[in-house]
DNA sequence: TGTACATCAGTGAACGCGCGTTCACTGATGTAC
DNA sequence: TGTACATCAGTGAACGCGCGTTCACTGATGTAC
C-alpha cells in the first residue's frame, strides 16, 4: 500500500514543525539539554505523536544534519562553484551567502557553530564531514597553491564568523563580512603569487 | 569567626571535586544537560551537599569559568609575554603549550571549545572576554602592522587547533601543531613586512 | 458505484523514575571565658 | 586548663514535578472488489 501525497505532505509538515521547534530551544538552552516532551510541546503536538516521526531525540538531531544542515552546505558549495566557474570571487560569494543564512535562519546557523565543536562527538563527525565539501570547493576556486589545512583554517574562520554576526547587531554585520573575507584571502592566498 | 585553614581547604577539596566532576560529565554529554545531582554523584557526595557550595549548577559553570578557565588563558598569556620578552617566538610559545593543555587536562580544554561558539550567551561572552587577553598578548607580539581582527582570527584557528588535537591521536597532534603555527602565522604576518 | 477492511498519525491515561529542593539533624571543629 | 556554646559541611527522608515510554483507542484516508 502506498500512501497518498496529501498524507505524506502532511506528516512531512509535523516532522518539520518537530526539527524547527528543536533548533529554536537549542538555540538559547543548547541541544543537549532538551527532552522529547519540550519538543513536542513547542511544535505543537502530544508527546506521544512525537515517536510517529522519530525514535529518540538522537534520531531528531541526526535529522538536523541530514534535513537542514546539508542542504545549506551544498548551497553554500553551489555558489562557490558558480562564482569559480564564472571568473567571479568564490571567498565573496560565499561569505556573502553565509551573512544571508544568518539573517535567514539564525536558529540552525547557531547549531551548526555550537555543534562543530560542542559535545557530542557524532555531530562534530557529521558536521567537519558536511563542511569537507566547502573546504574542497573553496581551495580548488583559491589562486595559487595552498595546502588543504589552509582552506579547512578558512572554513573555520567562516564558522566563527558567522558565530560572531549571529551576535552582532545587523548594522555590525557588514564589518564582520569585511573582515572575513580578508582574514580568509591571508590564508587563501599564496603570497609567492600564481607560480603553478 | 573566622574559619581555620583545615576547613578550608577540606572545603575547596570537595568544591573542586564538583567543578572536577562536572567537566568530566560535560566533555562527553555536554554542560547543558547536566542536573546537580549527576555531578553530586560523579564527585561522590550526597545531593543535598552540592547546595554547601554551589546555588545551582549556573553558579558551577561561572566557576568553572573563574576558576580553571581563567588561570589557563592566564598562563597562556604569561607564556605569550615571556617568549616575546625573550626573543622567542611568542607564536610557537603559545600553541606548545595550548599542546601541553589539550594533553593535561583535556576535559577542561573541550568545555572551553565546546562553550565558545555554544548555545549560552553567557558562556560565550565570558570565554571572549578572557580570550581577548591572549588575542592582545599575540599581537603585541607579532612582527609588523597587523589589524587586530587578524589577531583575533588566528586566536579562533588556535580554539579548533585545540579542537582537533583533543580528537586526535596523540602521535597526529605534532602535525595539527605545526599546520597551526603556519596558519596562525599567515593572520599574524604582514606581508608587506615590518613598515612600521 | 457502494461497502468492507487496512493503514496510520495523533491522542489521553497511566506507569515508574530521577530530578531539584526543603528540612531537621549529626558531628567535627572553633571560640569564649 | 576545662566547659559551654556557635558554626557549618555533610546527610537521609521526603515532597511534588516533569520526564520518557507503553498502551489502547479514534478517525481520517486509502484499497479491494
Amino acid at each position: 500500500l502506498r500512501e497518498s501525497p496529501e498524507k505524506k505532505e502532511e506528516k512531512e509538515r509535523v516532522r518539520h514543525a518537530l526539527l524547527r521547534a528543536t533548533l529554536r530551544l537549542a538555540a538559547t538552552h543548547g541541544y543537549a539539554s532538551l527532552g522529547l516532551r519540550e519538543a513536542a510541546r513547542e511544535a505543537g503536538i502530544a508527546p506521544t505523536s512525537f515517536y510517529r516521526h522519530f525514535q529518540d531525540m538522537g534520531a531528531l538531531g541526526l535529522a538536523l544534519v541530514t534535513d537542514l544542515v546539508e542542504p545549506l552546505v551544498r548551497e553554500l558549495v553551489g555558489v562557490a562553484q558558480q562564482a569559480a566557474a564564472s571568473g567571479q570571487d568564490a571567498l565573496v560569494a560565499v561569505v556573502e551567502r553565509s551573512m544571508a543564512a544568518v539573517a535567514d535562519d539564525p536558529e540552525l546557523l547557531r547549531f551548526v557553530v555550537a555543534e562543530y565543536g560542542g559535545a557530542f562527538a557524532s555531530f562534530r563527525a557529521a558536521l567537519r564531514s558536511q563542511l569537507s565539501a566547502l573546504t574542497a570547493a573553496l581551495h580548488v576556486a583559491s589562486p595559487g597553491a595552498v595546502p588543504t589545512f589552509a582552506a579547512e583554517a578558512a572554513v573555520v574562520l567562516l564558522l566563527d564568523g558567522v558565530g560572531r554576526a549571529l551576535e552582532a547587531d545587523p548594522t555590525a554585520r557588514g564589518v564582520i563580512k569585511e573582515q572575513l573575507v580578508h582574514t580568509m584571502r591571508k590564508l587563501l592566498t599564496n603570497p609567492a603569487g600564481v607560480r603553478a
